[in-house]
RNA sequence: GGGCCGGUAGAUCAGCCUGGAAGAUCGCCUGCUUUGCAAGCAGGAGGCCCCGGGUUCAAAUCCCGGCCGGUCCA
């Protein structure tokens, strides 16, 4: 990037551009220094030396923050959640400017203040492995921010002024203007990039100020980091102040996480009996965290090559000890510090509504739990986390209250995963112990059962030594798992869009407008663009309008609209209209109120599920049709028939009550701040105006579909089934209006046939079908033993014929059932000289069969296969009993023909 | 969204690859033997082999489709 960031308050403060000897990066500060400050050039200076004038925890520090930045006129924002549902590019929030990202920074909505303030949650799972080890990554971590959206006509402030606040914030925490450097470190991510300050202090990057200017452009001029950038109109000052690490800094305590958890640290050190190593190992700890800020290693892989560091550097330093005395030291604490950390995230993902599941958000949080859960086993105290959490929770409630309303369900959904994960264990351990008993765990075996069945190698290990086997865990063993994955996902190429005259989307004005004149813009064969239309285009999980045009000289059917950049095209069946052409237009009726009937139902049932279920119950997916609608939600648990009766009931109070159902168009920012984010179930908008589509009181949502005037429209709503489209997504399936009639009409009717085929009332089927179940129990049971003697007294009334040692017996069973016959032949040959030799009629066909002892030596199989063969038909089996089936009215002869055979066998 | 694993007796599972007469263990019932820690012995009951198609003389087993559960990855 061109030249240095040669700042005004730089140069007129004293502060010097200098060059860091080891990294070559430049970098601004007051005294000469050789060094950049940041790792891993230099090594934290502030671990028993805290940087600030006195120790602050997180709310005090996040207040001192937020005061600050409000006395400089900012104005303070509410935190999002950590789930990003506005987002469909990521799932958790992952800075503070994320919020604000693509309406915002795009330019397409205004900022909710400007310059503004916010502290936000944001999770980060991608250093999973460094969290408790490296003494400084977490999972969660609040971002404190100050952002200015900088415009052509809206100038807030620059450069100098971001650098001037953050100088004047850490001056006043109490860290000397000498001890601040500023390293030059441009920053590229999410197609934008910037020039970009890290804010350095004891070692430790306690700030970044990104001046984000510039949008990813393969023909821009700029080059940055290997891509090529243009100058955008916006300037964003994007600055991210870490929390948890200004906190840490104020402290200087070992780690990270005994500044900024103190209580669950305590609270897990002392439950798991480790207290007294914590303050043992406080100098290892430091000693750790001190080796690990200056490293930048894979901490999935290069585990013992960090240990074996900080054991050289500990030896340096004086003390004695073994690599083995160090692991058993520094592992159980450090278990300890990643559940303090995770579980303080599931916390925050449960308490903003992520359900856990097998897919996006709800896995990573299950994934979370289940690492938690895990390292707990390890600790001894496998059944803490509730604690944990409910401690977590208390800790958060004075700063976010909307997490302790959610208490009872973040704990139940624990409860629950962690019953979940109990299962999975158990089974895996008898999964183990069959495969032991079948052999050795192969790295292959040991694959798939991570893969299948969820068992981390170091599980199997342990179920393993159970039974007194052990099992090697291969190097290497995520890239076997990645390799089973291998699977390329082609990217999907995006057309060009062509450019199409717009269209005016008149139903938006009267949704109760059925016909309409306008003129045709464009047209493409059977397609036709038209400068305004009443047809609603398929969207938001609504189908298309359909109906007819009509001109001066034709008319035609419209089948299919589908919007097209800002153009609906209308698809037609028979002749197209000219370009220019005058038409009238007339959208079906019917259908139109069916989906509109059908929509406004799924934003009631969506209403009815919050108020049910709880506030966790998000639209994961949507589709109207005119004879019913489905609705997928995020739920925990399967919904059960009380659960979805209790769901009609209240979606039915809902349409009772005919609310009103109103619909404006509203600024992106004035929705936000009026709604906030459940506005977007539907998913996020892309638009610049949202349209508010709301039931006071009920419901509210972005949607741009069409709809009923008042809930009333409804007449009813009813359940037609629910279904488990995933693992915490539950599909609900209903029917509104006349088709919510037709629906129950239909169910009556089915339950009529089923009552008829009985022959009972209504009201007995159900006692009726089980009856009938058991007694066809009962009854198979009989004809077994029916079966069994009648074969047992026909085996006795059958005499053999004598054929050298063996016993030959023949019968024609007439047209006994298969069964019947082979328990006869079953009889027959439980002596091991019998040769058996049978035919029946039965199931439309004629069978034979032949059955032999131990004794005898013939090849049924072949003899049962030759004679069926003979007959016209073929067979075969086991060399001991074998069938053969044949034209019914054959039977005789392929029975004729296997004594012929059998008899020619046994007289060899 | 994709991949993988699974569904057989009340429970846990074998059998499936290579089609040929549904099994084991625990639990349950009856009797005997014993009253000291998961008691023993003998006998017995208990199955729409998840559902629907297909292939085949023959399907728990092979093929296709569905349902249900588990699990990994994005």
């Amino acid at each position: 990037m061109g030249g240095a960031l040669q700042l005004e308050f730089f140069t007129s403060n004293g502060f010097q551009r200098q060059r860091c000897r080891t990294c070559q990066a430049h970098f601004w500060a007051l005294a000469e220094q050789k060094l950049c400050g940041d790792a891993p050039c230099v090594e934290y200076s502030f671990l028993g030396a805290p940087l600030f004038d006195r120790p602050l925890g997180l709310s005090e520090m996040r207040e001192a923050f937020l005061v600050f930045f409000e006395a400089k006129g900012h104005t303070r924002v509410e935190r999002a959640p950590v789930v990003a549902r506005w987002r469909d590019d990521i799932y958790l929030t992952i800075a503070s400017i994320a919020v604000f990202q693509p309406h915002v920074t795009s330019g397409l909505a205004r900022p909710p203040a400007n310059p503004l303030a916010i502290s936000q949650p944001c999770i980060r799972l991608n250093d999973l492995e460094s969290v408790g080890r490296s003494g400084r990554h977490l999972t969660s971590f609040e971002m404190m921010a100050h952002h200015a959206f900088n415009s052509a006509d809206d100038e807030i402030y620059w450069q100098d002024r971001t650098v001037e606040l953050c100088h004047e914030l850490y001056t006043g925490l109490g860290i000397p203007a000498e001890g601040l450097t500023y390293k030059e470190n441009p920053w590229v991510g999410g197609g934008n990039g910037g020039e970009a300050l890290e804010v350095l202090a004891g070692g430790l990057e306690l700030a970044t100020l990104v001046f984000m200017d510039l949008a990813e452009d393969p023909q821009g001029n700029i080059k940055l980091k290997g891509s090529r950038f243009r100058r955008m109109t916006r300037a964003i000052v994007d600055t991210g102040y870490g929390l948890e690490r200004m906190v840490w800094a104020s402290q200087g305590t070992g780690t990270i996480y005994e500044a900024v958890f103190p209580a669950a640290v305590e609270l897990l050190t002392h439950e798991a009996g480790l207290a007294d190593k914590l303050g043992q190992a406080g100098a290892l700890i430091a000693e750790n965290a001190r080796v690990c800020g200056l490293l930048s290693i894979d901490y999935g892989t290069d585990l013992s090559n960090l240990r074996e560091q900080v054991l050289a550097r500990l030896h340096a330093a004086g003390h004695e000890l073994t690599l083995e005395e160090l692991c058993s030291t520094i592992e159980p604490l450090e278990k300890a510090f990643i559940v303090a950390d995770h579980s303080r995230t599931l916390a925050f993902m449960f308490g903003d509504g992520v359900v856990p599941s097998n897919v996006r958000a709800g896995y990573l949080a299950r994934m979370v739990l289940r690492r938690t859960l895990l390292l707990l086993r390890d600790l001894g105290i496998p059944e803490a986390l509730p604690q944990v959490i409910g401690q977590h929770i208390d800790e958060l409630a004075p700063t976010y209250p909307e997490l302790a309303e959610q208490r009872v369900h973040i704990l139940e959904l624990v409860a629950l995963e962690s019953e979940r994960f109990d299962a999975t264990l158990e089974r895996g351990r008898r999964t183990v112990q069959r495969t032991l008993a079948a052999g050795d765990i192969s790295a292959e075996r040991l694959v798939e059962l991570y893969d299948s069945q969820g068992l981390p190698p170091a599980v199997v290990a342990e179920f393993a030594a159970e039974q007194g086997a052990t099992v090697a865990v291969p190097d290497g063993f995520m890239a076997l798992v990645a390799e089973r994955h291998s699977a390329a996902t082609a990217p999907t190429s995006k057309a060009e869009a062509e450019k199409l005259p717009p269209t005016e989307l008149v139903f938006y004005d009267d949704m109760a407008a059925r016909e309409f004149d306008a003129n045709v813009t464009w047209a493409d064969g059977a397609a036709v663009a038209l400068d305004r239309t009443l047809f609603y285009p398929e969207g938001g999980g609504q189908p298309a309008d359909s109906g007819t045009l009509r001109w001066e000289s034709g008319e035609a059917r419209v089948v299919d609209v589908q919007m097209r950049g800002e153009a609906a095209v209308h698809t037609l069946e028979g002749d197209a209209p000219p370009v220019g052409a005058t038409v009238r237009g007339a959208i079906d009726g019917g259908r139109r109120d069916a989906l509109s009937q059908h929509h406004t139902a799924t934003h009631v049932i969506g209403a009815a599920a919050r108020r049910t279920l709880g506030p966790h119950v998000w639209q994961a997916g949507a589709r109207k049709a005119t004879g019913s609608a489905r609705l997928d939600i995020t739920h925990h648990r399967r919904l059960d028939r009380t659960a979805v009766t209790a769901l009609e009931h209240e979606a039915n109070s809902i349409v009772r009550g005919d609310h009103p159902v109103e619909a404006r168009f509203a600024t992106r920012e004035a929705a936000d701040a009026q709604y906030g984010v459940t506005l977007y179930q539907g998913g996020a908008p892309n638009y610049r105006d949202v349209r508010v589509v709301e039931i006071p009181g009920i419901d509210a949502q972005a949607c741009a579909g069409t709809h009923v005037a008042s809930t009333g429209a409804l007449q009813a709503i009813k359940v037609l089934r629910t279904e488990r489209i995933q693992d915490g997504v539950e599909r609900i399936e209903f029917s509104a209006g006349k088709a919510a009639v037709a629906a129950a009409q239909a169910e009556r009717e089915l339950l009529e046939q089923a009552a008829a085929a009985l022959g009972v009332p209504l009201e007995q089927v159900a006692d009726a079908a089980s009856k009938l179940m058991d007694e066809r129990k009962e009854l198979r049971t009989r004809v077994t033993t029916l079966e069994k003697e009648l074969a047992e007294s026909r085996a006795g009334e059958l005499a053999a014929e004598r054929i050298g040692s063996v016993n030959l017996y023949i019968n024609d069973c007439g047209d006994a059932p298969l069964a019947e016959m082979q328990e006869l032949a079953r009889r027959l040959s439980a002596s091991g000289d019998a040769l058996v030799l049978l035919a029946t009629r039965t199931a439309g066909k004629g069978h034979v069969m032949a059955v032999r002892g131990g004794k005898v030596e013939v090849d049924c199989s072949a003899l049962a296969g030759a004679a069926a063969k003979a007959a016209g038909g073929s067979g075969g089996g086991a060399p001991t009993h074998a069938k053969g089936a044949v034209p019914t009215d054959r039977a005789g002869e392929a029975l004729e023909a296997l004594v012929t055979a059998a008899r020619k066998a046994l007289e060899k």
